[in-house]
DNA sequence: CGCATATTGTTTGATGTTGAACTATTTAGG
DNA sequence: CCTAAATAGTTCAACATCAAACAATATGCG
């Protein structure tokens, strides 16, 4: 059902992992959004208050790279955020480029308490697969990603 | 690297398998970008054009399908594929409500000039792994996939 | 010191994306 | 038949996303 594809068989073999791949990652975070979509967050919304959550302020080139963002959208992002009283940016005295991100009460708040669902989610969303078989997808997945980089 | 969280073990766990699926999962989807980035397509439109390739002229809601994307979303990538002059768009004389969409001459040539290199960068993206670590990527991606559509 | 270069963030323009409201058409039940 | 419900597309508002051009600041080298 995916593109019935007569090819060279590892270009067969290839497109199958890629089909089912694709389709995993995206079923389970779609299964994810839902949560953030209750909290009126986006996918990259949640993204950035996790990560100041968890590793305290950042500047938006941190950030970025975190998420796995272009710079220019973190602007958006942040600010739509700062819009809505969740985060706050101020000036790095030090180096007046930066732009320290940090969360508000209300942000932290909010973060705090979605965030042990959303932890519930993943497990749930990965119950599917024992813990050898989540191993054996993370070891295979590590591989094949880290293999991309050199491409 | 991913996010420190310090909670249940099924949770950490189920972390770290989703940060590096989502991961790998972009890696190749982003690798396999730059080929459709040379013939300025976007993933969309290449997927569109691949679909009409090797399963004939579609209506917009059977291309939507295939694509997992919204019906509203359909509308501008054909849009901008019929701008292009790559795919017509044609009202359906048995039910007017479908406009079927189908390659043009220019745009089979484009897709089906294409296609053997997008093959080709698909079977080097799993290279890295071994066929039988490529077959259970697939069937643990498969059914990690399927067990998202009842939660 | 003073300018060339690098870094951070913003802006802009194009496209993608969704969900919801809306139109046109078809189908089905009474 | 004829109207109610379902279906296919479009449009719209909001947000995401990137790349490229740009401004402001910092750094380093002569």
């Amino acid at each position: 059902m995916p593109t019935h594809y007569q090819g060279a068989p590892e270009e067969v073999r290839a497109f199958d992992a890629l089909v089912k791949l694709t389709r995993a990652a995206n079923a389970v975070n779609s299964r994810l959004d839902a949560l953030f979509a209750e909290a009126k967050l986006s996918t990259s919304q949640f993204g950035v208050l996790e990560a100041l959550l968890h590793l305290g302020p950042l500047c938006q080139k941190d950030l970025a790279a975190k998420l796995l963002k272009s710079d220019g959208n973190l602007t958006m992002v942040v600010g739509n955020l700062e819009k809505r009283g969740l985060v706050t940016r101020t000036r790095d005295p030090q180096d007046k480029r930066l732009l320290n991100v940090q969360l508000t009460v209300a942000g932290r708040r909010l973060i705090r308490s979605l965030f042990p669902r959303h932890a519930a989610n993943v497990a749930a969303a990965f119950a599917a697969l024992t813990p050898a078989e989540q191993e054996t997808l993370g070891k295979l997945c590590k591989k094949l990603g880290l293999a991309q980089a050199d491409a």
